[in-house]
DNA sequence: TCGCACACGTTATAGCATAACGCAATTGAT
DNA sequence: ATCAATTGCGTTATGCTATAACGTGTGCGA
């Protein structure tokens, strides 16, 4: 998918994303807006959509929170699963793909005759930093 | 971990799940509980927590919904992650397990000295029957 | 000009999860 | 036996997450 031209509230909420150094729920997106005239969460659950269609944003479903892709350039998401690991001390998260992994689970997929839509891959821990 | 005995709370959720033919949400569980006397969410998430615990029951983080473990008897969530096909259809769960991803997924998150915890791997889609 | 698609704003509501309190039963030292 | 700690339980209230339903305005092609 390319990605068309960002509407205003789209390019807010995208920006508070990528500035963002942790994954944020939408009522936190809100909170960071209302400067700028958000009011409602559909106003950040209407952009988020969007974005999420676009792949330029990730829905992380463990922790009810979004985060900017981490390889926009790459488009890596069309041909393979996202899976991230997710700091639970920090926040941090670290997007990463696995052809080995994607290949495995969609062999498995096809012998169970599954169609695959939509993937979740998110292992929560600590990062190198906090486990110390 | 060996599962102690499980009180009656515990039980009476357990039966409901082990009963369904699809995963339920805590909310559905509650209704399906009311004529055994529950009254307040807190008392099926409290029973869910310890089934959790105990291993018997898994959580789908993508549709906030918990299904019994397809797999009470082989103590296999305790060297391996656990991995579900979600129909969007007809709501039936295929829990599986896969060494190769396990240790694809692993290495690379020892490659990055992050300290697995938590793991939740769901894949949505049709399943055979859906399919169609 | 008409019709449609789309972004947007607002209010209300639905659905998911936990905090905080108190009580009762159990257990396990002292 | 007694006390303290733990655990399960019930209740009320609250907070967080997400969507329904309605209406407005704008741009654009038929
Ligand atoms: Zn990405
Ligand atoms: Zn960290
Ligand atoms: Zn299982
Ligand atoms: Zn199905």
């Amino acid at each position: 998918m390319t990605t068309p031209m960002l509407t205003k509230n789209q390019t807010l909420v995208f920006d508070v994303l990528t500035r963002a150094e942790a994954p944020l729920s939408a009522y936190t997106i809100l909170d960071k807006l209302r400067d700028q005239g958000f009011r409602a969460p559909l106003q950040v659950y209407r952009a988020l959509d969007k974005l999420l269609e676009y792949g330029v944003v990730h829905r992380l479903e463990s922790i009810n929170s979004f985060v900017a892709c981490a390889h926009p350039d790459e488009n890596c998401h069309s041909h393979g699963l996202v899976a991230f690991a997710i700091c639970e001390s920090c926040g941090q998260v670290i997007e990463f793909h696995d052809h080995e992994v994607d290949h495995r689970l969609m062999d498995w997929l096809k012998s169970q005759k599954f169609k695959a839509e939509k993937s979740t891959i998110e292992i929560r821990g600590h990062c190198a930093k906090c486990a110390a």
